[in-house]
DNA sequence: TCAAAAGTGTTCTGTATACACCCATGG
DNA sequence: CCATGGGTGTATACAGAACACTTTTGA
């Protein structure tokens, strides 16, 4: 069946951006590249979406293939679609923005893909126009991270408050006042206390916490505003 | 060239959201199709991607087609990739989100489009997922008109605060305190004094606005919030 | 017993809100 | 001169920021 017979058929990619916290850093999910093009060049992980499946899907199969994980956190980013954007033929590029526990990750299928994590600041050069797609995810994750509850993805089932902090004074690069931090985030109902302490301390053991999922589901489409006012900046 | 045998090659349609604004309601332009397929049904007004050409300039094409504009404001919104999404053929869709000065549009082109302002309440069903991307575009402008400035994008280049809160009124269905919504505004620093006044009011003429360009600029990418917190709904 | 990290409480200040009042215009 | 809508002022409540103090732990 062919409706538009005048329209140029072309590929669409799928690339993925995925983001860990090891307790300290942010960390991109790169690939140096054992496979033509770019063969030894660094990229995103991505492939090409199949012509009987859902785009998204596609993204999920993708990143299955990388980390050996399912139920993770996908957003779908944004479309690349510059004309000379792939030097070898024409394709547009949709960009998954994908948020893991780092500790779940399978990691002898990260390495079969020659993949490694590599925090934002040590990030090499990629590949077409991967370089563009990572600047957009970092200001995604910026941007949406103050609004909406998203960094608890990025840590493990259950977490402590501290934990929280420093990963959010790792995506905004500031320090944050321990004890407003946690007065606020405990005044959105979202945790529930574990009753368990964590065990990882040489100190005084911080409360671990998990997220009441009710309660997630719904607050988050609401703005939120728990980073300091100094992130919203109106200057 | 072919580097990628392998992989299947498929359409890239462009489809547009065009908002309006008439002084009273938001209104999207939509298309009555006098062509196939799906001729006599409503829809976006859309097309498919060159093979040579950026996709972004894919969307402007598009938009210039139906209004005559080319300087409007236009953002990538999502793309639609089910893999069942039109019948005909195999299909991702890149939609954009466009805001227009209502009365700015090119009323010949439109007409010759067969397309029509219809309000958000007034909208007929539209074929494929065009109702799921209306949907979509709704909740971003909503989203974003509370966050950044972009409702001056729907009113004309002078303009006063009480159409500015009619139009934000409209978007988001409540009443807002006029004096409130003034302050807050005018403490924002982007809107100058004009000197003007508008003559289309019978009583009292208010004071006419532009925007201060740079400021504008410098300020959009800021996290902003002069709806009431209402609208930041936490509950 | 001391240092380091976790947790709780208190004060202060800026900003959003609610609401009262004055001004301009045309009928 | 009055109804309608535009513009300015002010008191109050609430939430974020700053900062002092207490508790727990292992070394």
């Amino acid at each position: 069946m062919n409706n538009y017979p005048q329209a140029s058929r072309i590929l669409v990619a799928i690339d993925c951006i995925i983001f860990g916290f090891d307790g300290k850093d942010i960390k991109l999910l790169l690939i140096k590249r054992n496979f033509e093009p770019e063969k030894g060049k660094w990229s995103l992980m991505g492939g090409f979406m199949n012509a009987d499946e859902d785009l998204a899907d596609g993204a999920v199969r993708i990143l299955y293939n990388l980390t050996g994980l399912k139920d993770i956190y996908v957003e779908q980013l944004e479309t690349f679609g510059k004309a000379d954007r792939d030097p070898g033929e024409r394709t547009v590029s949709v960009v998954f923005f994908a948020l893991i526990k780092i500790d779940d990750h399978d990691s002898e299928a990260v390495k079969s893909h020659n993949a490694s994590w590599i925090t934002l600041d040590a990030r090499p050069k990629l590949i077409f126009d991967h370089e563009q797609m990572v600047s957009r995810a970092i200001e995604h994750l910026k941007y949406n991270a103050a609004l909406h509850p998203i960094g608890f993805e990025l840590l493990p089932e259950r977490f402590t408050i501290p934990q929280l902090q420093k990963l959010y004074e790792a995506i905004y690069n500031i320090p944050i006042d321990r004890r407003n931090f946690s007065r606020k985030l405990l005044s959105t109902g979202l945790l529930i206390d574990t009753g368990q302490k964590n065990n990882n301390s040489a100190t005084k053991k911080a409360t671990l916490y998990k997220l009441d999922a009710e309660r997630y589901k719904t607050k988050f489409h609401s703005f939120w505003n728990f980073m300091p006012d100094s992130m919203r900046v109106n200057e």
